[in-house]
DNA sequence: TGTACATCAGTGAACGCGCGTTCACTGATGTAC
DNA sequence: TGTACATCAGTGAACGCGCGTTCACTGATGTAC
């Protein structure tokens, strides 16, 4: 019984983190949590007021860290969906709660204000190498797309083992087949928009 | 309470849908299915054994009624994942289940074969539109993973709603992305794998 | 330096709830005679 | 046609469990004097 942990706050967040990479959000309870914590039942409750004060810091954290990743990756279309796939196998917990709104308080200032923050950073990754004729917004959400679908899909271990062990590596390889259209320079790109109808 | 229901077993599993789609599979239990079937609690576990029995048999049908989508999209591949789409958001709660392998027997030998026969026909309908020089598998992942990832996304309400109502119309919007190069004829595509690295 | 006090992070007992599963049972139905 | 019987789909009471939340409390720490 150590009284003034200090830092249970933080080791309450890890521990939930640890807990929804381990058996999922579903399962995800405060009881079980205190007890990884190894504190009382109720010491959560104190830190967070109810279960869903709690899972709403995650996908807050998880917009964050998802905007540090896009921006890190740079300019580059590809760099970018490697860096969304890898922080979805890496921050498994954050990802997964952030897509079930249910589970948390998605209205939170705090979320709206997170998550407007990586789609803009989204779109405009996507902008950047995308011509103004061609349908930008489109463009976006075909990328975020498949984006997404791989990164889920790994996440699932629904995607053949062939694929190896590194979600990076793997994302690499298929990823291009959307993105590959784009690493072109820009002329490139606006010539072959008459033959493509749209291209990234 | 009438005995000798008769219809018991499809009546259940017809509100177990209806369940899953409004609240989710993590609300799931199997004393509200029977409130919503207006049985007793008991009758769930008489037909299915148990919770992962019922839930087991969700998979298997999703993954036939995918098959027939995707069999009745015929050979067009834009076609196939506009269907892919339809079907994720029309069969909500079978699509939620069966990538959920934890809540049911994910091993049963029909739920294994159903899953197989999907797969196939996903990576059937890809290669028809690619050449053997080309990555076929890699090509099959990519458009599985843009198509799996749109779908997840739009029933999650995460896209942006200049989207529209009808996921169709939006898929067919935004799966060219991918698709596009594929309808063009082959040797077409053949000529391209030399600038594009891999083009589906 | 020593003492009194306020703070508040964390406790633990208690609550009511819904859950999955078990099990002896019942009674409507189908069948054999 | 009538009767006896076997079947088995569905019942409902009971079980133990883990959960979220509440709340009066406690005691280590920081601060004021």
């Amino acid at each position: 019984m150590t009284r003034r942990h200090g830092d249970l706050r933080r080791v309450l967040l890890a521990a939930a983190v640890e807990s929804i990479d381990t058996t999922g959000p579903a399962a995800f309870s405060l009881r079980d949590l205190a007890r990884r914590a190894g504190v009382s039942h109720a010491a959560p409750a104190h830190h967070f007021g109810d279960k869903a004060g709690l899972l709403t810091v995650l996908p807050v954290e998880g917009y964050e860290l998802l905007v540090d990743a896009l921006t890190a990756a740079g300019d580059d279309i590809l760099e970018m969906g490697v860096a969304y796939v890898r922080f979805a196998v890496e921050h498994r917990a954050h990802f997964e709660v952030m897509f079930r709104p249910e589970l948390y308080r998605a209205d939170a200032p705090e979320v709206e204000r997170a998550r407007r923050a990586a789609r803009e950073c989204l779109n405009r990754g996507v902008s950047v190498r995308t011509s103004k004729a061609t349908a930008t917004r489109v463009a976006a959400i075909a990328a975020w797309s498949m984006v997404h679908g791989f990164a889920t899909l790994w996440s699932a271990g629904a995607l053949p083992p062939e694929l190896g062990t590194d979600p990076a590596v793997a994302a690499r390889t298929v990823l291009p087949q959307l993105f590959r259209n784009a690493t072109r320079n820009m002329t490139d790109a606006e010539h072959d928009c008459g033959r493509f109808m749209q291209v990234l």
